[in-house]
DNA sequence: TGGAAATAATATCTAATAAGTATTAAAAAG
DNA sequence: CTTTTTAATACTTATTAGATATTATTTCCA
């Protein structure tokens, strides 16, 4: 089995076209050296040296040998060079997962701030609703997911990033739009377009919740699991509803924000990643969220 | 010290994520498995698992790690099976950039006594450029280049293989055709067909550098790239040029060659290699081209 | 829960083999 | 023709890779 002790030999060898001298630099003696290099030219099936009894040179494979044994070498500290470089955090990549309506709050100014202290880590972005993101977590599929809680696997860590409060969304037809805040049993009547509950079960049961003690159950026409398409079927006129006040940014036309005349329930976002898993990259990732104010993105 | 053996043990465990079975692909018993995997993380300096006392997983750097591993497993197959071609005399190739106008000169003499002499070696050849040429020769692209001094690189070795005068080269319907030889200045007012200046700055700069002492400034109405295209255009009655004397054998017609009454600035043509290249196939190139007398073609 | 199974690490021992020593054979130098 | 140089061979020693036995956890399942 060739090894790279038999390479550097070789190379030595060549280089000092003298079996004695080599030893010399390699520190040992020169009958193992000669034994070695045998061995070496026996596992590749072809002669490195021509010999007399007096005189080393390398024939042409040889040569050709030796170049691409350097080579080898060169490429070996590279990869270790590289590898170093990854564990340091100066490369890599990270991988996460979002829910739709982070990308109207606290996405957009985690990734430029990362972007631009972090450069040299490659980040990749799937966007998924909290329950799969918890499983591409435990599946090491995602290094770290910007979810609703609540998330109870206990193998994962968790930190919550932002507390925005809930609004509702009206067509702009709608006769209360020029209230300044709504008061929810005013909306009793209302057809109601929602997301459906296992996406975010506390947010749901706290407006459900909170309808009830306003008096009423609210009528749900329609679930839709993208905040984006509660936003349009709201616009559509097809019902209103209750969102978190970031989807404000999405400056959707057709639809108007009122804030509610009760105290307001708050959704929450938080990160979550493997509480074992401490790749350079995310503890980077870690550190840089805490020095970020996401409140008011 | 790192030996390839690290790197097998490293791949397999890498790819069973399980010492256990690795230590069996690889016929051994785990408890050693463990141990060489530790000698290599702590001579590379970095982690390459995340190990629980019940599972492992590969860390950021232990994935780059290992697609350089592999890497440098295929080149060293690469390695030897180059050798092994050497050896059998199948010796592999030799690729060669040259400019063009050498393809008129020395090139055809150069390639006709390597094939008679050297019938294994396959060559590639490929027109381009100086500076082109000396980027590829860097690359490793190719192994020779056919090109016009000055090359300041180095790593690149440089040997002259030709100097050829320059002569006038004229429209056959131009009224200084009668003359035996050229006067400089008898082409101050002549519109002037040349290459462009990064081709080969020296021969340009003198080109310049005479006319100025003649007393006058060319005026260049046209560039290009290739000496054929130069020729072409003179033939055409585009303007005049001052070109290598090896451009005769072009043979177009419509072009007459004068010799300059000034003395001669010389066009140098040398071959360029990697220093510390010496395949064996390049080094019978270099010693054939020191047998060649090729002033002559 | 509690115990069995799984799994990587540790400690210790054995065997393989790399390296060392002594010597030989051949060639070159004087 | 002797001395010196040099690589190879034969044999011994030292190193270290690998094996065995055991331990410490963790997971799984009854």
């Amino acid at each position: 089995m060739i090894e790279l002790r038999h390479l550097r030999y070789f190379i030595t060898v060549a280089e000092e076209l003298h079996f004695g001298r080599a030893a010399d630099r390699l520190h040992m003696a020169q009958p193992p050296l000669s034994q070695q290099i045998k061995q070496l030219e026996i596992a590749l099936g072809f002669q490195l040296f021509y010999r007399t009894k007096r005189s080393v040179q390398l024939t042409e494979a040889g040569q050709v040998f030796l170049l691409e044994s350097r080579k080898l070498f060169k490429q070996l500290d590279q990869a270790i060079e590289s590898g170093r470089q990854v564990s340091r955090g100066e490369s890599g990549q990270l991988v996460i997962g979002f829910i739709s309506s982070s990308a109207y709050s606290v996405l957009p100014e985690m990734l430029r701030s990362f972007r631009s202290q972090v450069p040299e880590v490659r980040l990749e972005l799937h966007e998924m609703p909290t329950n799969e993101q918890i499983e591409w977590l435990r599946q090491g599929k995602i290094d770290l997911g910007i979810l609703r809680p609540p998330v109870e696997d206990p193998s994962l860590q968790l930190s919550t990033i932002l507390r925005e409060p809930m609004v509702v969304a009206l067509p702009e037809s709608h006769p209360l739009i020029d209230q300044s805040a709504i008061a929810l049993d005013s909306l009793s009547r209302e057809s109601f377009v929602l997301f459906p509950r296992p996406l975010s079960p506390r947010v749901y049961d706290q407006i459900i919740s909170l309808c009830q003690q306003a008096g009423f159950s609210p009528h749900i026409v329609q679930e839709a699991m993208q905040m984006q398409t509660i936003i349009s079927l709201v616009a559509g006129g097809m019902g209103v509803s209750i969102v978190p006040i970031s989807l404000q940014n999405m400056q959707r036309t057709g639809v108007v924000y009122k804030p509610l005349a009760e105290p307001t329930p708050y959704a929450e976002v938080a990160i979550a990643w493997r509480q074992q898993d401490t790749t350079p990259s995310l503890q980077r990732f870690l550190a840089l969220i805490q020095t970020l104010n996401l409140s008011e993105a």
